[in-house]
DNA sequence: GTGCATGCTTGATCCAGATCAAGGTCAAAC
DNA sequence: GTTTGACCTTGATCTGGATCAAGCATGCAC
């Protein structure tokens, strides 16, 4: 069968979840212009919260700045929390008219949404859009079954370590990496939040971050701003081997 | 923009990972000849690994009989397990060359297999195939949400509950439904795999299943068939609430 | 400023599930 | 039919993290 795509180079979109690493030339201005067509911005406060598991969702979105939470709540309160959106991270399900989560902003945030029909319909009509979120949700279930091993097997410092180590690896590739073995960063979440990741009380991520700040692993400036002096001690706490994770 | 695509009604190609719910007349005799050009079956018996972390991977597969396992395993060798396949459900990641996980036989199995570059051609020049293969990702990344809620949330009694509901509703969808509130079906895993798959011990599973069966809740038929005389009473258990899970 | 709320820390105690340790069951091998 | 080994169950004890309970720090409203 005859390649019937001819692609180009990367490509960026801005602020669209979808980032074209090679555009189709057949169909690339359709899709850009429909993407714009649909397209419009949303901001929320920290602590808001977005949507609740059932409402129903007429948009999908991707994180343009701040952090998103989607969390699972049981009958007696008991929260898990099950997604962390970071920037360019993508929001809501297409072919799914209600949320299944709740959805916070634990930040203050922006989205950039689309409407779903349209969307949809783009997304069927299209084929490197689906291809590229095809690429995001693997990516994303890769992450969902390292965070599996974390709530499964961890202790708590090792919880909290690792925790630690996702955070400074994604902000740090937001921003141009600085030289060292040094890392700096602004925690996104709540102790209660982090505990809510976690799997754990929030008294016991208090006092795990007290015992790394203790023996040195971390230094906390407030409450939320974290240096890392050494980040392969830091990495040493958490459980993962070496080279670490997928290959 | 012009629909590109015509569509039929559901079509299945046996033992194909991407059961297409609709073809494309343009490109479906392609697809489907492709497909078959490149397919071929594996076996395997209960308990043999398939393969391991970082081994190269040079098929993509789907299961069309028993059941495989996704595992993690930390340098202290404890477990987690953080997949389990079920037939049709897909194995392996089209554009990475080497497992990320561990994959195991836990009862006697039958893959599909397709080679690998040829099916990522085939993924990058039709549509429907990356729309179906996201389809089923979204899937599975639900169920590994839910999954991250058991994991950090359920007590011991709750885990066992739920994954009794798992694999009853699952080994319920491959049979024709039978009348009543009860079930019947055989745990594909030992209790050894059970506590990797929820984050315990398998003498905890061992405690927790006697005690299930103690309170009338199951009925043991030898180690591994389970009789459910009553589904409401098992959910009951598990801790969600009454209409379960994503909407 | 004072008052109040939100988020965080730390201490004391408790308990669910881990760990350590035997022993039981069953089927296949001899 | 007895030996072997894989798998499972049950008991006794231990412990990491939960729970209960104060207090502290910071920032905002007035």
């Amino acid at each position: 069968m005859s390649q019937r795509h001819i692609t180009f180079p990367q490509r960026e979109c801005a602020d669209c979840p979808i980032r074209h690493r090679a555009v189709c030339a057949r169909c690339e201005t359709d899709e850009l212009e429909q993407l714009e067509a649909i397209k419009y911005y949303r901001n929320y406060e920290a602590g808001q919260t977005i949507i609740w598991a059932g409402d129903k969702m007429d948009f999908v979105a991707s994180v343009v700045h701040g952090v998103a939470a989607l969390t699972q709540t049981m009958e007696d309160g008991r929260r898990q929390m099950v997604g962390l959106l970071l920037p360019s991270d993508f929001l809501g399900r297409p072919n799914r008219d209600r949320a299944a989560y709740d959805v916070t902003a634990t930040t203050d945030l922006q989205l950039c949404c689309f409407r779903r029909l349209p969307f949809q319909q783009m997304l069927s009509s299209t084929p490197h859009v689906s291809q590229r979120l095809l690429e995001m949700t693997l990516d994303e279930l890769d992450a969902a079954r390292e965070w599996m091993l974390l709530l499964g097997r961890k202790t708590a410092r090792e919880k909290i370590a690792s925790f630690l180590s996702i955070i400074a690896r994604r902000d740090a590739a937001q921003h141009t990496p600085r030289p060292g073995g040094a890392v700096a960063f602004d925690l996104p979440l709540t102790r209660e939040a982090m505990a809510d990741y976690l799997g754990l009380t929030l008294e016991t991520v208090s006092r795990q971050m007290s015992a790394l700040k203790n023996d040195g692993v971390i230094k906390l400036d407030g409450k939320r701003h974290i240096i890392v002096p050494d980040f392969a001690a830091l990495m040493d706490e958490t459980g993962d081997d070496a080279d670490g994770g997928v290959y």
